[in-house]
RNA sequence: GUCCCCUUCGUCUAGCCCGGUCCAGGACACCUCCCUUUCACGGAGGUAACAGGGGUUCGAAUCCCCUAGGGGACGCCA
């Protein structure tokens, strides 16, 4: 049975790094119809973030990645909160104590920081000294009797084989030993490090493929050696590549900017962000016929870990924007409509109509905010251009000719506008030799303000005949002389 | 500094493991044209890459070595 976890700690908002992370773990157990397990790493009590811990339960459900086990939702191997697992972390320190050697450091962090600095300065490599390792064990205990304060380490030998770890993505990693210093477990505060922790909750959790950044790969050599140590059997690891900002920067520090609370906000949908998510890093393989646009189930279906890229990868917003806009057009305008309310209570009820003017070309749900903006008596003063084009008296002469026209067989007629008001228009071209842009922009900037917009005739058509004289009236009157200044 | 990882169009990538079908395929973006008497959508094309150098081989994007560049780690952070 494939359990996969995620294992983030609250010290912040999820961010699209993050999301990543989780959302292969999860598309990994699922495809393998194994387990998804969330657990909260909150050792480091100082780091920890007011509210981030339910943030991080928010954001992974409005993904779409429910966990099978979790904090809230229990399940058979918990608690899956750390700080909630002291006793466990110290029964398995001592029982790690009784199968391989580890010790009491007293090394005082700044003894340790001129240390590295030593090292540094003299070109070799930074490494614990190991100058504890010698302290027997009676003086050892006589000096924590003292109250004098110490960490644990782990006794690393440097004369064995390299160490050798399975990565679904790299294949075969080895690292000598001799690299690796003698690392901390047990922190002063009797609080274990993430190193420690981490490894025995995902050897206790039953975790059979560990999914993480990059960054953790040099960490999992020592991570193994806990494992060997305790006689756990090890996990199969899967070290993502790490995703970098379009400056080819650190992502970092644009990830504030890239929560995903602020793309929700931004108007990116669930599916959009984890289709994208997911080609960042992985490929299905063969798109040509495919296409690249895949729902949650599809990618469930395809993903393996071993189509996993090894290179890092730049995040493009044009690209998560297309894609977001593909599965926009999957959704119904009244499903859209539910999703974007509308601002203005008079166009309740016409509201999805008016998104469906604009839902083709939309990419990120704030596209139907502008829409809005057309649904509004126009301002014809935003627009300098659209001002000089409607106060042209060529502009004025056609407006009135289509105007009278429409207004006359409006009320004579009782047709309705969208149709009478294209003919008229096409009307005006013919008798006075204008076409295209010439043709239709002064009639655009009279009714939206705007040379850009939703398509004029069923725009029209959505406004009504009153409101459409009534801004043919509007436009006429602008661009008389006399009142265009006032 | 030391160790680990990575390197195909501007970007995401297919191809690499199992050399020839690759003068390298797809997608985003960009450009052109078509559709459209407007704005868009849509459709059809186009520009554009095997980091460099050595090998091995009849033949290398694919295998080997070196170099360069990028990233990561080296914490009583995770």
């Amino acid at each position: 049975m494939v359990r996969t976890r995620f294992a983030p700690s609250p010290t912040g908002f999820l961010h699209l790094g993050n999301a990543r992370t989780a959302l292969f773990a999860f598309l990994y157990a699922r495809h393998c119809q194994g387990q998804f397990i969330l657990r909260i790493e909150d050792t480091d009590q100082e780091r920890l973030v007011e509210g981030s811990e339910e943030a991080i339960y928010r954001d992974l459900l409005w993904l779409g990645l429910e966990w099978d086990e979790g904090p809230q939702k229990g399940g058979p191997v918990g608690p899956y909160r750390c700080s909630e697992r002291s006793s466990l972390y110290e029964s398995y320190l001592k029982k790690l104590s009784k199968l391989t050697r580890i010790y009491r450091c007293f090394a005082t962090p700044e003894e340790l920081e001129q240390e590295r600095k030593l090292q540094v300065s003299q070109g070799r490599p930074i490494k614990y000294s190991g100058r504890y390792r010698q302290l027997s064990d009676q003086e050892s205990q006589k000096r924590a009797d003292a109250g004098e304060k110490f960490v644990w380490r782990m006794l690393v030998d440097e004369s064995s084989d390299p160490i050798v770890i399975k990565d679904a993505v790299r294949g075969e990693v080895k690292m000598s030993p001799e690299v690796i210093g003698d690392f901390v477990l047990f922190r002063s505060n009797g609080v274990p490090v993430f190193l420690f922790a981490n490894a025995v909750d995902d050897a206790l959790m039953e975790i059979t493929h560990v999914t993480r950044g990059e960054d953790h790969l040099s960490n999992t050599f020592r991570q193994v050696l806990i494992y060997r140590a305790l006689g756990f059997s090890e996990p199969v690891f899967a070290h993502l590549p790490m995703i970098g900002d379009s400056d080819g920067g650190k992502f970092s520090k644009r990830a504030g900017s890239l929560s995903i609370e602020n793309l929700k906000n931004d108007g990116y949908l669930p599916s959009g962000l984890v289709n994208y998510l997911a080609l960042l890093g992985w490929s299905p393989g063969d798109t040509s016929v495919t296409g690249e646009k895949f729902s949650m189930n599809e990618l469930i279906q395809r993903f393996d870990l071993e189509r996993v890229n090894k290179s890092r990868a730049l995040f493009d917003f044009q690209k998560l924007k297309f894609l977001n806009g593909q599965h926009i057009q999957d959704l119904s305008e009244s499903e859209l409509a539910k999703l974007v309310p509308c601002q203005m209570p008079e166009w309740q009820d016409r509201w999805s109509q008016a998104i469906a003017l604009v839902k083709h070309s939309a990419e990120v749900l704030t596209d139907f905010r502008k829409v809005e903006a057309y649904l509004k008596e126009p301002d014809y003063q935003s627009d300098p251009e659209v001002q000089n084009l409607l106060a042209s008296e060529d502009t004025q002469k056609l407006l009135g000719t289509v105007y009278s026209a429409t207004k006359e067989r409006m009320t004579a007629e009782g047709s309705s506008v969208e149709l009478v008001l294209a003919e008229e228009i096409k009307g005006a071209g013919k008798s006075l030799g204008l076409k295209g842009k010439a043709l239709f922009f002064p009639f655009r900037a009279a009714i939206t303000g705007s040379f850009t917009g939703p398509e004029l005739i069923p725009l029209a058509k959505l406004l009504g005949a009153e409101q459409v004289l009534k801004r043919l009236e509007l436009a006429m009157k602008r661009g008389r002389p006399n009142s265009a200044t006032a």
